[in-house]
DNA sequence: CTTTTCCATTAACATATATCAAGAAGCCAA
DNA sequence: TTGGCTTCTTGATATATGTTAATGGAAAAG
């Protein structure tokens, strides 16, 4: 169940001891949300970060009534509403599951904890940081330099996965357009 | 000269003691930029993070010809094309200096070398990356969730100093407009 | 001081993209 | 199998925002 985590933090921090490993494991938590269930609501604190160890998750605002989707992590990726996560204030996102999902958590105390009581894991943590800036970095970069359709082609190159398990329209809000405008696209695309 | 950035650090280690200090210290680099001059170009590895002593640093795309402002960075305030730092490949993003400018330089390998030597400092580095991941996630937020004019706004109630020292074509692009669309924006909220 | 360059404003016009509305297609549930 | 959701597509229309171009003022350069 825990390789998965196991595995990315060793990759982390090298020399990661079964002892350190063993107070890491301790302080997870399995969760499991049925398919369309939120694992946090908008307004209220993030409660960790959640490793997906099977299942397809989603963060997303809500606006006006509409959704804006900014990220998706599927089995053996990670996710969370960051910022809320680290400030402990409320989240501006909610984050849900678009299939039946098994999540283990890292809540924040424990973190805390963690940080306190074993410094080693700083190191962790800091390349977790800049993990998530690099990908939130990105992501931006592509939403300010690249056309609708180029977002759309990267998608393709890059993470068809989500071409094949997201519905279009969550796509088109991930690349910021309309639905209908992104079925124009691929129609454009196809001839 | 050192004061703001041993402050600054203080405040991410409580605990960190002189000698600590004298390490980071001894690694830092003054640099003097003249108004305009680039620190970093696009295509570029980013040499390091900047703390700005004195003068004005922006960040920015170039597409198309045109300039895409992403960041600015006054008197003690940090900036750094993090994503290219932090993975030492080519820069998406340039950086440039509105005033004449110091910047005290903490280069990629000697910030490599305390983390080795000094593991305490990945406390440090865990706390900037959050903080720029928070800086980030909420310039995303408000691109994606706020009005151009709301956009403006915002600036006018949390960054009036980019109000004042930076070039309102320049605003424009950081929040996502035209030049030209801002100067209606701004005609229209003086009624 | 001049002269030049840069920058903000304004107006007319262009266009990408959103919105609204209807129908078709796929999928799930009973 | 049927009926009802949900999602995708398509067309007509609307609109926010960009583009182009001209003007005037302010700031910088000489």
């Amino acid at each position: 169940m825990f390789d998965g985590i196991r595995q990315y933090y060793q990759e982390l921090i090298p020399k990661l001891s079964d002892e350190e490993w063993l107070q890491l494991e301790n302080r997870l938590v399995i969760e499991s949300y049925p398919k369309g269930s939120l694992i946090c609501r908008e307004g209220e604190n993030c409660k960790g970060v959640y490793y997906i160890h099977k299942g397809l998750a989603r963060l997303y605002y809500t606006v006006d009534g509409r959704e804006i989707c900014t990220g998706f992590a599927k089995e053996g990726e990670y996710l969370s509403e960051y910022d809320s996560f680290l400030t402990q204030s409320p989240a501006s996102q909610s984050m849900d599951v678009l299939e039946d999902t098994i999540a283990i958590n890292l809540p924040y105390e424990k973190m805390q904890d963690l940080y306190r009581n074993y410094p080693i894991f700083n190191q962790a943590g800091r390349k977790i940081a800049e993990g998530l800036f690099i990908l939130i970095s990105r992501y931006n970069t592509r939403l300010l330099t690249l056309s609708p359709e180029d977002r759309y082609q990267y998608i393709i190159d890059n993470q068809y996965h989500l071409i094949q398990r997201v519905p279009q329209y969550m796509l088109a809000s991930f690349i910021g357009i309309s639905p209908e405008h992104l079925s124009r696209i691929r129609k454009k695309m196809i001839r």
